[in-house]
DNA sequence: GTGGGTGCAAAGTGTTTGCAAGTGT
DNA sequence: ACACTTGCAAACACTTTGCACCCAC
């Protein structure tokens, strides 16, 4: 993600928070900047360890108290997986409606992003008398290439 | 749900469970019998009370080992609403591509079905070298008819 | 009879919270 | 100065598990 882009988004948090009468400290800071190292989904306890490489200060309860807000502002999107651990998405800000394949076989989790599908789920919306605030696809899927080949990129069978 | 229909899955459970040399026991077929009652989403906690109702001596330990083999079997799908309990699906047993409209407004969930969007669904994955087993997807929205008229059938402003 | 099943209560796990001290505005 | 924040550790809530007894096949 280019500087600039890291910029605006942590303006975006800042202009969030005040309209809270909430603070930008160095530890949020910290989150924030080890959020924006990755385009990988993870998880809290991956974020706490991201964030003390950057300041040693940033504990387990400010990284929980952080992630809600750092949801609510949507700069990161909380997703089920079927674990039971919730894993966060940072690729939510710059593209909120992208979708998830799940790959059952060689566990590769693959994001697309589809305007059709995004029709659709309007179209159907609309008629059942709501409007769509957000969308959340996840497809499980089976590897053609490793059912077909008996490897693909991920694994062998 | 009809009579057949009921029979006919609870066939279905225990040949599932004679597959993996597991024994349909009163406490499963009085879980099953709760679920079979109900066409709403519910958690473990609920579905425990419903069990004990059809037979007392259903315990909590038995309803969380049996969750995961309705599951399994496709009588049940896991569903998460950003709540922290699982919620279970009763309806994807005979509505395997079913989805949900999740109303922020009036706590609303719509449940529907498209052919169009499975069909999107299955060209996307193709194209990316996937088959499409399972898919899931949460469409959260507002009401329309709470925000133009002030009031819906649920809830008013 | 044997291997799976059960209830109970204790343990586990990710997440939340009360508190006293610290800090951004 | 006054709120908002923090780290720590205890508390939580949901779920899982060890164990001794029970029961379906």
């Amino acid at each position: 993600m280019p500087p600039v882009d890291r910029q605006s988004l942590k303006a975006k948090f800042v202009e969030f928070l005040g309209a809270k009468d909430l603070r930008m400290t160095c530890q949020r800071e910290a989150i924030l900047d080890a959020i924006f190292a990755t385009e990988e989904h993870f998880t809290a306890e991956q974020l706490l360890d991201w964030s003390r490489r950057i300041d040693p200060s940033v504990s387990r309860a400010t990284v929980y108290r952080t992630l809600p807000l750092l949801t609510e502002c949507g700069l990161l999107r909380e997703m089920d997986f079927g674990k039971d651990h919730k894993f966060y998405d940072p690729n939510y800000a710059t593209h909120p409606n992208h979708s998830h394949i799940i790959c059952q076989d060689c566990e590769r989790i693959v994001e697309f992003e589809s305007d059709k599908i995004v029709k659709l789920e309007d179209e159907i919306s609309s008629r059942l008398g709501f409007k769509v605030r957000s969308q959340k696809l996840q497809i499980t899927a089976s590897c053609q290439e490793l059912h077909s080949r008996g490897a693909c990129a991920n694994k062998r069978c």
